[in-house]
DNA sequence: AGAGAATGCACCC
DNA sequence: TGGGTGCCCTTCTC
Protein backbone atom coordinates (compact mmCIF):
# COMPACT_ATOMS: atom_id res chain seq x y z
CA UNK A 1 0.00 0.00 0.00
CA UNK A 2 1.06 3.79 0.26
CA UNK A 3 2.65 3.36 3.48
CA UNK A 4 6.37 3.13 3.06
CA UNK A 5 8.27 5.92 4.33
CA UNK A 6 10.17 6.52 1.43
CA UNK A 7 13.91 5.91 3.38
CA UNK A 8 16.35 7.08 0.84
CA UNK A 9 19.55 4.80 1.78
CA UNK A 10 22.08 7.36 0.14
CA UNK A 11 21.04 10.99 0.98
CA UNK A 12 22.44 13.46 -2.08
CA UNK A 13 25.37 15.00 -1.23
CA UNK A 14 25.13 18.21 0.52
CA UNK A 15 27.62 21.07 0.61
CA UNK A 16 26.99 24.04 2.81
CA UNK A 17 29.79 26.26 2.74
CA UNK A 18 31.11 27.20 6.52
CA UNK A 19 28.31 25.57 8.01
CA UNK A 20 28.19 25.66 11.78
CA UNK A 21 25.99 22.42 11.75
CA UNK A 22 27.63 19.05 12.12
CA UNK A 23 25.71 16.78 13.43
CA UNK A 24 23.25 16.30 10.42
CA UNK A 25 26.00 16.11 7.55
CA UNK A 26 26.47 12.59 7.22
CA UNK A 27 29.81 12.71 5.29
CA UNK A 28 33.12 14.51 6.28
CA UNK A 29 33.95 17.40 4.06
CA UNK A 30 37.18 17.58 3.23
CA UNK A 31 36.99 20.92 1.24
CA UNK A 32 36.72 24.04 3.19
CA UNK A 33 36.03 26.18 0.16
CA UNK A 34 33.70 29.01 0.16
CA UNK A 35 32.25 29.16 -3.89
CA UNK A 36 30.46 26.25 -3.58
CA UNK A 37 29.76 25.38 -7.30
CA UNK A 38 25.80 26.03 -8.05
CA UNK A 39 24.22 24.04 -10.75
CA UNK A 40 22.50 25.63 -13.14
CA UNK A 41 19.34 24.06 -10.98
CA UNK A 42 19.90 25.15 -8.04
CA UNK A 43 21.13 28.69 -8.96
CA UNK A 44 17.65 29.68 -8.98
CA UNK A 45 17.60 28.96 -5.47
CA UNK A 46 17.63 31.60 -3.24
CA UNK A 47 20.88 31.44 -1.35
CA UNK A 48 20.95 33.03 2.23
CA UNK A 49 23.32 35.13 3.12
CA UNK A 50 24.41 35.74 6.74
CA UNK A 51 26.45 38.53 7.37
CA UNK A 52 28.56 38.56 10.14
CA UNK A 53 29.65 41.65 11.32
CA UNK A 54 33.60 41.01 12.80
CA UNK A 55 34.47 43.95 15.39
CA UNK A 56 33.39 47.31 14.52
CA UNK A 57 36.73 48.30 15.95
CA UNK A 58 39.14 46.40 13.99
CA UNK A 59 37.05 47.92 10.68
CA UNK A 60 37.32 44.46 9.22
CA UNK A 61 35.03 44.09 5.74
CA UNK A 62 31.77 42.07 6.60
CA UNK A 63 31.56 38.26 6.47
CA UNK A 64 29.40 36.65 3.97
CA UNK A 65 28.63 32.99 4.72
CA UNK A 66 26.68 31.41 1.90
CA UNK A 67 24.16 28.75 3.20
CA UNK A 68 22.85 26.61 0.61
CA UNK A 69 18.85 26.57 1.53
CA UNK A 70 18.39 22.28 2.41
CA UNK A 71 15.67 20.93 3.29
CA UNK A 72 16.58 19.20 6.88
CA UNK A 73 13.82 16.15 6.33
CA UNK A 74 14.93 15.20 2.82
CA UNK A 75 18.25 17.17 2.67
CA UNK A 76 17.73 18.87 -0.73
CA UNK A 77 17.65 21.54 -2.04
CA UNK A 78 14.76 24.03 -2.88
CA UNK A 79 12.41 23.87 -0.21
CA UNK A 80 12.43 23.57 3.39
CA UNK A 81 10.47 21.83 5.74
CA UNK A 82 9.99 22.65 9.42
CA UNK A 83 7.98 25.02 11.56
CA UNK A 84 6.74 29.15 10.30
CA UNK A 85 6.24 30.53 12.91
CA UNK A 86 3.10 27.51 14.62
CA UNK A 87 2.51 26.31 11.53
CA UNK A 88 4.41 23.30 10.39
CA UNK A 89 5.87 23.18 6.90
CA UNK A 90 6.00 19.61 5.64
CA UNK A 91 8.52 18.42 3.20
CA UNK A 92 6.86 17.69 -0.20
CA UNK A 93 9.49 15.13 -1.21
CA UNK A 94 7.94 12.84 2.06
CA UNK A 95 4.29 11.19 1.97
CA UNK A 96 1.74 13.38 3.82
CA UNK A 97 2.83 13.36 7.14
CA UNK A 98 -1.18 12.76 8.74
CA UNK A 99 -2.81 9.95 6.08
CA UNK A 100 0.87 8.59 4.67
CA UNK A 101 -0.22 9.12 1.03
CA UNK A 102 2.01 10.18 -1.30
CA UNK A 103 1.31 13.51 -3.32
CA UNK A 104 0.34 15.63 -1.10
CA UNK A 105 1.28 17.39 2.12
CA UNK A 106 -0.37 17.52 5.76
CA UNK A 107 -1.10 21.35 5.27
CA UNK A 108 -3.79 19.98 2.05
CA UNK A 109 -4.45 16.51 3.22
CA UNK A 110 -8.27 15.96 2.27
CA UNK A 111 -7.96 14.15 6.15
CA UNK A 112 -7.20 17.18 7.95
CA UNK A 113 -10.02 18.32 9.27
CA UNK A 114 -9.15 21.84 10.55
CA UNK A 115 -8.35 24.20 8.22
CA UNK A 116 -9.51 27.41 10.04
CA UNK A 117 -8.89 27.84 13.89
CA UNK A 118 -9.49 31.76 13.59
CA UNK A 119 -12.79 31.42 11.91
CA UNK A 120 -15.12 28.84 13.23
CA UNK A 121 -15.46 28.27 17.11
CA UNK A 122 -14.79 24.38 18.07
CA UNK A 123 -18.00 24.00 19.32
CA UNK A 124 -19.74 24.67 16.42
CA UNK A 125 -18.04 22.34 14.09
CA UNK A 126 -20.29 19.09 15.43
CA UNK A 127 -23.22 20.60 13.27
CA UNK A 128 -24.38 18.00 11.50
CA UNK A 129 -26.58 19.24 8.56
CA UNK A 130 -30.04 17.64 8.79
CA UNK A 131 -29.52 15.94 5.44
CA UNK A 132 -26.22 14.24 7.04
CA UNK A 133 -28.71 12.86 9.79
CA UNK A 134 -31.06 11.55 8.00
CA UNK A 135 -28.72 9.53 5.71
CA UNK A 136 -27.13 8.21 8.94
CA UNK A 137 -30.01 7.10 10.13
CA UNK A 138 -30.65 5.37 7.05
CA UNK A 139 -27.52 3.99 7.05
CA UNK A 140 -27.30 2.31 10.58
CA UNK A 141 -30.93 2.24 11.70
CA UNK A 142 -29.81 1.22 14.80
CA UNK A 143 -28.01 3.95 16.41
CA UNK A 144 -30.41 5.05 19.09
CA UNK A 145 -32.66 7.60 17.89
CA UNK A 146 -31.62 10.60 19.75
CA UNK A 147 -27.87 10.57 20.99
CA UNK A 148 -27.73 12.25 24.73
CA UNK A 149 -25.81 15.04 24.47
CA UNK A 150 -21.70 14.99 24.91
CA UNK A 151 -20.46 16.68 27.54
CA UNK A 152 -17.01 17.85 26.85
CA UNK A 153 -15.00 19.06 29.61
CA UNK A 154 -14.33 23.02 28.91
CA UNK A 155 -10.92 23.11 27.08
CA UNK A 156 -10.70 26.67 29.25
CA UNK A 157 -10.61 25.69 32.52
CA UNK A 158 -7.78 22.78 33.75
CA UNK A 159 -6.09 22.30 36.79
CA UNK A 160 -2.49 21.20 36.20
CA UNK A 161 -0.21 19.18 38.66
CA UNK A 162 3.52 17.85 38.22
CA UNK A 163 5.31 15.26 40.69
CA UNK A 164 6.19 12.27 38.16
CA UNK A 165 9.85 12.83 37.44
CA UNK A 166 9.64 10.98 34.03
CA UNK A 167 6.55 11.12 31.44
CA UNK A 168 3.06 9.50 32.29
CA UNK A 169 1.95 5.82 30.52
CA UNK A 170 -1.01 5.20 32.27
CA UNK A 171 -4.10 7.19 33.97
CA UNK A 172 -6.70 5.34 36.16
CA UNK A 173 -9.67 6.62 37.91
CA UNK A 174 -10.54 5.52 41.38
CA UNK A 175 -13.88 3.27 40.66
CA UNK A 176 -15.40 4.92 43.56
CA UNK A 177 -13.53 7.76 44.50
CA UNK A 178 -14.42 10.41 42.35
CA UNK A 179 -11.58 12.83 42.65
CA UNK A 180 -8.78 10.01 43.09
CA UNK A 181 -6.55 9.47 39.72
CA UNK A 182 -4.00 6.97 39.80
CA UNK A 183 -1.33 7.70 37.17
CA UNK A 184 2.04 5.52 36.49
CA UNK A 185 4.93 6.76 34.78
CA UNK A 186 8.43 5.48 32.92
CA UNK A 187 10.07 5.60 36.19
CA UNK A 188 7.91 3.29 37.55
CA UNK A 189 6.10 5.10 39.95
CA UNK A 190 2.58 5.49 40.63
CA UNK A 191 0.91 8.84 41.83
CA UNK A 192 -2.05 9.16 43.24
CA UNK A 193 -4.26 12.30 42.96
CA UNK A 194 -6.98 13.75 44.89
CA UNK A 195 -7.72 16.15 41.72
CA UNK A 196 -10.41 17.60 44.05
CA UNK A 197 -8.13 18.60 47.31
CA UNK A 198 -5.54 19.64 44.44
CA UNK A 199 -2.71 19.34 47.29
CA UNK A 200 -3.50 16.02 48.16
CA UNK A 201 -1.32 13.00 46.68
CA UNK A 202 1.01 10.67 47.33
CA UNK A 203 3.80 9.20 45.17
CA UNK A 204 4.83 5.23 45.40
CA UNK A 205 8.37 4.56 43.86
CA UNK A 206 9.02 1.40 45.43
CA UNK A 207 6.54 -0.38 43.59
CA UNK A 208 8.19 -0.77 40.49
CA UNK A 209 11.56 -0.62 38.84
CA UNK A 210 10.63 0.55 35.31
CA UNK A 211 7.82 2.05 33.59
CA UNK A 212 4.44 0.94 34.48
CA UNK A 213 2.30 0.01 31.62
CA UNK A 214 -1.24 -0.55 33.00
CA UNK A 215 -3.06 -0.48 36.03
CA UNK A 216 -5.92 -2.13 37.54
CA UNK A 217 -8.25 -1.48 40.52
CA UNK A 218 -9.26 -4.65 42.45
CA UNK A 219 -12.76 -5.02 42.02
CA UNK A 220 -13.60 -6.36 45.31
CA UNK A 221 -11.12 -4.10 47.66
CA UNK A 222 -11.39 -0.30 46.04
CA UNK A 223 -7.92 0.42 47.83
CA UNK A 224 -6.38 -1.93 46.04
CA UNK A 225 -4.45 -1.96 42.59
CA UNK A 226 -2.87 -4.18 40.20
CA UNK A 227 -0.04 -2.65 38.23
CA UNK A 228 1.68 -4.63 35.33
CA UNK A 229 5.25 -3.20 34.44
CA UNK A 230 8.41 -3.19 32.46
CA UNK A 231 9.85 -4.69 35.09
CA UNK A 232 8.39 -8.04 34.67
CA UNK A 233 6.23 -7.63 37.76
CA UNK A 234 2.62 -7.38 38.59
CA UNK A 235 2.05 -5.13 41.87
CA UNK A 236 -0.80 -5.04 44.30
CA UNK A 237 -0.61 -2.20 45.87
CA UNK A 238 -2.74 -1.06 48.80
CA UNK A 239 -3.50 3.04 48.42
CA UNK A 240 -3.81 3.88 51.81
CA UNK A 241 -0.59 2.80 53.08
CA UNK A 242 1.48 2.39 49.72
CA UNK A 243 2.48 -1.39 50.92
CA UNK A 244 2.84 -3.25 47.77
CA UNK A 245 3.42 -7.42 47.45
CA UNK A 246 4.55 -9.12 44.19
CA UNK A 247 1.49 -10.58 42.72
CA UNK A 248 3.89 -12.07 39.40
CA UNK A 249 7.45 -11.84 39.24
CA UNK A 250 8.94 -12.90 35.62
CA UNK A 251 12.27 -12.24 36.23
CA UNK A 252 13.32 -14.13 39.49
CA UNK A 253 16.60 -14.37 38.60
CA UNK A 254 17.27 -10.57 37.93
CA UNK A 255 18.79 -9.37 34.61
CA UNK A 256 20.10 -12.07 32.73
CA UNK A 257 19.96 -10.07 29.17
CA UNK A 258 17.55 -8.52 26.99
CA UNK A 259 16.80 -11.83 24.85
CA UNK A 260 14.99 -13.08 28.68
CA UNK A 261 14.05 -10.30 30.33
CA UNK A 262 10.45 -10.21 30.48
CA UNK A 263 8.06 -6.95 30.51
CA UNK A 264 4.67 -7.20 31.27
CA UNK A 265 1.90 -4.58 29.31
CA UNK A 266 -1.46 -5.69 28.94
CA UNK A 267 -3.17 -5.84 32.17
CA UNK A 268 -7.29 -6.63 33.03
CA UNK A 269 -9.03 -8.08 35.43
CA UNK A 270 -12.18 -10.59 34.42
CA UNK A 271 -13.81 -10.44 37.79
CA UNK A 272 -16.51 -12.70 36.64
CA UNK A 273 -13.91 -15.61 36.29
CA UNK A 274 -12.08 -14.11 39.25
CA UNK A 275 -8.82 -13.63 37.03
CA UNK A 276 -6.48 -10.94 36.69
CA UNK A 277 -4.48 -11.38 33.08
CA UNK A 278 -1.36 -10.46 31.94
CA UNK A 279 0.37 -9.94 29.07
CA UNK A 280 4.31 -9.71 28.66
CA UNK A 281 6.61 -9.21 26.13
CA UNK A 282 6.52 -12.96 24.60
CA UNK A 283 3.15 -13.38 24.39
CA UNK A 284 1.55 -17.03 24.04
CA UNK A 285 2.64 -16.43 20.44
CA UNK A 286 5.64 -15.00 21.03
CA UNK A 287 5.15 -11.65 20.35
CA UNK A 288 4.77 -8.28 22.61
CA UNK A 289 0.80 -8.06 23.14
CA UNK A 290 0.81 -4.70 24.79
CA UNK A 291 -3.06 -4.26 25.47
CA UNK A 292 -5.54 -6.68 26.85
CA UNK A 293 -9.39 -5.87 27.28
CA UNK A 294 -11.86 -8.10 28.49
CA UNK A 295 -15.48 -8.21 27.47
CA UNK A 296 -17.87 -6.19 29.72
CA UNK A 297 -20.88 -8.47 29.14
CA UNK A 298 -19.10 -11.70 27.57
CA UNK A 299 -17.18 -13.02 30.04
CA UNK A 300 -15.34 -15.50 28.32
CA UNK A 301 -14.32 -12.93 25.75
CA UNK A 302 -10.42 -10.81 25.55
CA UNK A 303 -9.45 -9.15 23.37
CA UNK A 304 -5.93 -8.22 22.70
CA UNK A 305 -3.46 -6.20 20.56
CA UNK A 306 0.28 -6.13 19.88
CA UNK A 307 3.41 -5.04 17.88
CA UNK A 308 2.76 -7.94 15.50
CA UNK A 309 0.21 -5.23 14.20
CA UNK A 310 -3.02 -7.76 14.82
CA UNK A 311 -5.89 -7.44 17.41
CA UNK A 312 -6.91 -10.59 18.07
CA UNK A 313 -9.97 -11.59 19.81
CA UNK A 314 -10.11 -14.87 22.14
CA UNK A 315 -12.10 -17.47 24.15
CA UNK A 316 -10.43 -17.45 27.66
CA UNK A 317 -11.30 -21.15 27.60
CA UNK A 318 -9.30 -21.80 24.32
CA UNK A 319 -6.09 -19.56 25.39
CA UNK A 320 -3.93 -21.01 22.88
CA UNK A 321 -1.30 -20.51 20.32
CA UNK A 322 -3.57 -19.98 16.83
CA UNK A 323 -6.78 -20.54 18.64
CA UNK A 324 -7.91 -16.77 18.42
CA UNK A 325 -11.82 -16.38 17.76
CA UNK A 326 -10.75 -13.64 15.28
CA UNK A 327 -7.64 -11.54 13.78
CA UNK A 328 -8.35 -7.66 13.36
CA UNK A 329 -5.15 -7.02 10.91
CA UNK A 330 -3.48 -3.61 11.00
CA UNK A 331 -1.00 -1.96 8.92
CA UNK A 332 1.16 -0.86 11.69
CA UNK A 333 1.60 -1.81 15.38
CA UNK A 334 -1.76 -1.55 17.15
CA UNK A 335 -1.25 0.76 20.36
CA UNK A 336 -4.60 -0.43 22.20
CA UNK A 337 -7.91 -2.93 21.47
CA UNK A 338 -10.68 -1.76 23.33
CA UNK A 339 -14.50 -3.39 23.70
CA UNK A 340 -17.38 -0.55 24.00
CA UNK A 341 -17.57 0.02 27.50
CA UNK A 342 -21.34 -1.38 28.16
CA UNK A 343 -22.53 -4.00 25.69
CA UNK A 344 -19.03 -5.10 24.85
CA UNK A 345 -20.18 -5.48 20.75
CA UNK A 346 -17.85 -2.86 19.49
CA UNK A 347 -13.83 -2.63 19.16
CA UNK A 348 -11.78 0.33 19.06
CA UNK A 349 -8.46 0.26 17.94
CA UNK A 350 -5.62 2.71 17.57
CA UNK A 351 -2.88 1.89 15.12
CA UNK A 352 0.49 3.21 14.51
CA UNK A 353 -0.42 4.17 11.01
CA UNK A 354 -2.26 6.84 12.03
CA UNK A 355 -6.10 5.15 11.93
CA UNK A 356 -8.84 4.95 14.41
CA UNK A 357 -10.68 1.31 13.14
CA UNK A 358 -13.98 0.29 14.74
CA UNK A 359 -15.95 -2.52 14.14
CA UNK A 360 -19.10 -1.74 15.13
CA UNK A 361 -20.28 -5.23 15.95
CA UNK A 362 -18.17 -8.36 17.20
CA UNK A 363 -20.86 -10.46 16.09
CA UNK A 364 -21.02 -9.27 12.52
CA UNK A 365 -17.88 -9.22 9.86
CA UNK A 366 -15.20 -8.62 10.99
CA UNK A 367 -12.83 -9.54 7.99
CA UNK A 368 -12.51 -5.35 7.92
CA UNK A 369 -13.89 -2.49 10.35
CA UNK A 370 -16.60 -0.79 10.16
CA UNK A 371 -14.86 2.61 9.60
CA UNK A 372 -10.91 3.70 9.51
CA UNK A 373 -10.84 7.50 11.00
CA UNK A 374 -7.44 8.90 9.75
CA UNK A 375 -5.99 10.98 12.79
CA UNK A 376 -2.91 12.33 13.79
CA UNK A 377 -1.27 9.80 16.39
CA UNK A 378 1.75 7.86 14.88
CA UNK A 379 4.89 6.33 16.48
CA UNK A 380 7.83 8.10 18.07
CA UNK A 381 9.75 6.83 20.38
CA UNK A 382 9.80 9.50 22.79
CA UNK A 383 6.57 9.47 23.48
CA UNK A 384 4.03 7.18 25.33
CA UNK A 385 2.20 5.52 22.55
CA UNK A 386 -1.18 7.02 22.16
CA UNK A 387 -4.81 5.33 22.83
CA UNK A 388 -7.77 6.22 21.82
CA UNK A 389 -10.48 5.15 24.82
CA UNK A 390 -14.49 5.55 24.61
CA UNK A 391 -16.06 7.66 26.99
CA UNK A 392 -17.70 5.25 29.58
CA UNK A 393 -20.87 7.79 29.85
CA UNK A 394 -21.56 7.56 26.59
CA UNK A 395 -24.74 5.14 25.95
CA UNK A 396 -24.71 5.55 22.47
CA UNK A 397 -20.80 4.28 22.95
CA UNK A 398 -19.86 6.72 19.77
CA UNK A 399 -18.09 9.38 21.44
CA UNK A 400 -14.24 8.41 21.83
CA UNK A 401 -10.96 10.59 22.89
CA UNK A 402 -7.32 10.97 21.61
CA UNK A 403 -4.24 13.11 21.78
CA UNK A 404 -3.02 14.58 18.92
CA UNK A 405 0.40 14.46 17.58
CA UNK A 406 0.67 17.23 14.96
CA UNK A 407 0.03 20.71 16.07
CA UNK A 408 -2.08 23.49 14.65
CA UNK A 409 -1.51 27.25 14.44
CA UNK A 410 -3.83 28.25 16.87
CA UNK A 411 -3.69 32.11 16.98
CA UNK A 412 0.18 31.90 16.47
CA UNK A 413 0.81 28.83 19.22
CA UNK A 414 1.60 25.32 17.56
CA UNK A 415 -0.88 23.20 19.84
CA UNK A 416 -1.62 19.78 20.08
CA UNK A 417 -5.15 19.34 21.09
CA UNK A 418 -7.36 16.14 22.74
CA UNK A 419 -9.53 15.37 20.32
CA UNK A 420 -13.01 14.03 20.59
CA UNK A 421 -14.33 12.36 18.36
CA UNK A 422 -17.85 10.24 17.46
CA UNK A 423 -16.59 7.46 16.36
CA UNK A 424 -20.02 6.27 14.50
CA UNK A 425 -19.37 9.07 11.58
CA UNK A 426 -15.58 10.30 12.68
CA UNK A 427 -16.47 13.63 13.13
CA UNK A 428 -14.45 15.62 15.58
CA UNK A 429 -16.36 17.17 18.18
CA UNK A 430 -14.12 18.81 19.90
CA UNK A 431 -11.03 19.79 20.39
CA UNK A 432 -9.52 20.43 23.69
CA UNK A 433 -6.30 22.27 24.20
CA UNK A 434 -4.93 25.47 25.95
CA UNK A 435 -2.23 28.18 25.40
CA UNK A 436 -0.50 27.03 28.47
CA UNK A 437 -0.22 23.50 27.62
CA UNK A 438 2.11 23.30 24.44
CA UNK A 439 3.39 19.44 25.03
CA UNK A 440 1.93 16.85 23.52
CA UNK A 441 -1.18 14.61 25.06
CA UNK A 442 -1.03 10.57 24.77
CA UNK A 443 -2.88 9.64 27.80
CA UNK A 444 -6.22 10.33 28.10
CA UNK A 445 -9.28 8.97 30.42
CA UNK A 446 -12.34 10.13 30.98
CA UNK A 447 -13.98 9.53 34.34
CA UNK A 448 -16.70 6.69 34.58
CA UNK A 449 -19.31 8.41 36.38
CA UNK A 450 -18.14 12.29 36.29
CA UNK A 451 -17.64 15.16 33.11
CA UNK A 452 -13.97 15.06 33.65
CA UNK A 453 -11.24 13.96 31.71
CA UNK A 454 -7.77 13.59 32.84
CA UNK A 455 -4.80 13.86 30.88
CA UNK A 456 -0.94 13.28 30.63
CA UNK A 457 1.78 14.71 28.84
CA UNK A 458 5.70 14.27 29.31
CA UNK A 459 5.52 14.52 33.19
CA UNK A 460 2.57 16.87 34.07
CA UNK A 461 -1.18 16.07 34.78
CA UNK A 462 -4.15 17.67 33.71
CA UNK A 463 -7.57 18.04 34.90
CA UNK A 464 -10.49 19.05 32.77
CA UNK A 465 -13.23 19.86 33.56
CA UNK A 466 -16.86 21.95 33.01
CA UNK A 467 -16.73 25.21 33.83
CA UNK A 468 -19.10 25.50 36.69
CA UNK A 469 -17.36 23.13 38.85
CA UNK A 470 -14.15 24.47 38.09
CA UNK A 471 -14.91 28.04 38.89
CA UNK A 472 -15.86 26.46 42.08
CA UNK A 473 -12.36 25.23 42.61
CA UNK A 474 -10.87 28.11 41.06
CA UNK A 475 -11.96 30.18 44.04
CA UNK A 476 -10.94 27.83 46.67
CA UNK A 477 -7.53 27.40 45.01
CA UNK A 478 -7.19 31.33 44.31
CA UNK A 479 -7.71 31.52 48.31
CA UNK A 480 -5.65 28.95 48.39
CA UNK A 481 -2.54 29.78 46.24
CA UNK A 482 -2.10 26.09 45.74
CA UNK A 483 -2.82 25.67 41.74
CA UNK A 484 -2.83 27.88 38.35
CA UNK A 485 -6.29 27.36 36.77
CA UNK A 486 -5.19 27.49 33.29
CA UNK A 487 -7.22 30.34 31.40
CA UNK A 488 -7.81 29.99 27.82
CA UNK A 489 -6.12 33.47 26.95
CA UNK A 490 -4.08 35.03 29.58
CA UNK A 491 -1.58 32.88 31.01
CA UNK A 492 -1.08 36.42 32.86
CA UNK A 493 -2.92 35.62 35.25
CA UNK A 494 -1.64 32.05 36.06
CA UNK A 495 2.07 33.04 36.37
CA UNK A 496 1.44 36.22 38.51
CA UNK A 497 -0.50 33.82 40.93
CA UNK A 498 2.27 31.37 40.77
CA UNK A 499 4.95 34.15 41.33
CA UNK A 500 3.21 35.68 44.17
CA UNK A 501 2.83 31.96 45.89
CA UNK A 502 4.75 31.69 49.39
CA UNK A 503 4.74 27.58 48.96
CA UNK A 504 6.61 27.42 46.25
CA UNK A 505 9.64 26.43 48.36
CA UNK A 506 7.50 23.94 50.04
CA UNK A 507 8.50 20.94 47.96
CA UNK A 508 8.68 19.70 44.93
CA UNK A 509 5.29 20.10 43.62
CA UNK A 510 4.83 21.81 40.41
CA UNK A 511 1.03 23.64 40.17
CA UNK A 512 1.67 25.44 37.48
CA UNK A 513 -0.13 27.04 34.72
CA UNK A 514 3.28 26.67 32.52
CA UNK A 515 5.88 24.48 33.03
CA UNK A 516 8.28 26.22 30.16
CA UNK A 517 7.77 29.90 33.19
CA UNK A 518 8.31 28.02 36.59
CA UNK A 519 11.20 25.79 36.97
CA UNK A 520 10.32 22.34 39.03
CA UNK A 521 12.13 22.02 41.64
CA UNK A 522 11.57 18.29 41.93
CA UNK A 523 14.88 16.41 42.89
CA UNK A 524 16.71 15.89 39.67
CA UNK A 525 16.48 12.27 39.68
CA UNK A 526 19.52 10.35 38.59
CA UNK A 527 18.67 8.07 35.61
CA UNK A 528 20.37 4.81 37.40
CA UNK A 529 17.56 2.76 36.56
CA UNK A 530 18.66 -0.68 34.47
CA UNK A 531 16.98 -0.15 31.29
CA UNK A 532 16.30 -3.10 29.48
CA UNK A 533 18.38 -3.07 26.42
C1' DA B 1 20.47 28.97 24.19
C1' DG B 2 22.09 24.99 22.35
C1' DA B 3 23.65 20.34 22.84
C1' DG B 4 22.63 15.88 24.67
C1' DA B 5 19.89 12.24 26.26
C1' DA B 6 16.14 9.06 26.55
C1' DT B 7 15.26 4.81 23.41
C1' DG B 8 10.72 1.92 19.74
C1' DC B 9 10.09 0.59 15.34
C1' DA B 10 11.02 -0.38 10.52
C1' DC B 11 13.93 -1.12 6.98
C1' DC B 12 18.05 -3.04 5.05
C1' DC B 13 21.29 -6.53 3.69
C1' DT C 1 17.62 -13.55 9.90
C1' DG C 2 19.27 -10.37 13.16
C1' DG C 3 22.09 -6.59 14.09
C1' DG C 4 22.98 -2.01 12.38
C1' DT C 5 21.14 2.33 11.25
C1' DG C 6 18.19 6.17 11.03
C1' DC C 7 14.12 8.68 12.28
C1' DC C 8 9.30 14.67 10.08
C1' DC C 9 6.18 18.33 14.65
C1' DT C 10 9.62 15.55 21.96
C1' DT C 11 10.89 17.42 26.10
C1' DC C 12 13.75 18.25 29.68
C1' DT C 13 18.17 19.45 31.79
C1' DC C 14 22.48 21.47 32.12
Amino acid sequence: MGLTRNRRKKEPEIVIARDTESSSSEEEEEEDDDDYPLSESEKGDEAVKIELEKSKAKGKAPITVKLKKVCKVCKQPGHEAGFKGATYIDCPMKPCFLCKMPGHTTMSCPHRVVTDHRILPTSHRNTKNPIDFVFMRQLQPRIPPIKPPYVIPDQVHCAVIRYHSRRVTCLEFHPTRNNILLSGDKKGQIGVWDFAKVYEKSVYGNIHSVQVNNMRFSPTNDDMVYSASSDGNIGYTDLETGTSSTLLNLNPNGWQGPTTWKMLYGLDINSDKGLVLAADNFGLLHIKVVGLDCNPVHPELLLSCGNDHFARIWDMRKLQPGESLNDLAHKRVVNSAYFSPSSGTKILTTSQDNRIRVWDSIFGDLDSPSREIVHSHDFNRHLTPFKAEWDPKDASESLIVVGRYISENYNGAALHPIDFIDSSNGQLVAEVMDPNITTITPVNKLHPRDDVLASGSSRSLFIWRPEEKTEMVEEKEKKEKKIVICYGDSDKKGKKQKRGSDDEDEDDDMFSSKGKNIKAKAKTTKSTRRTKA
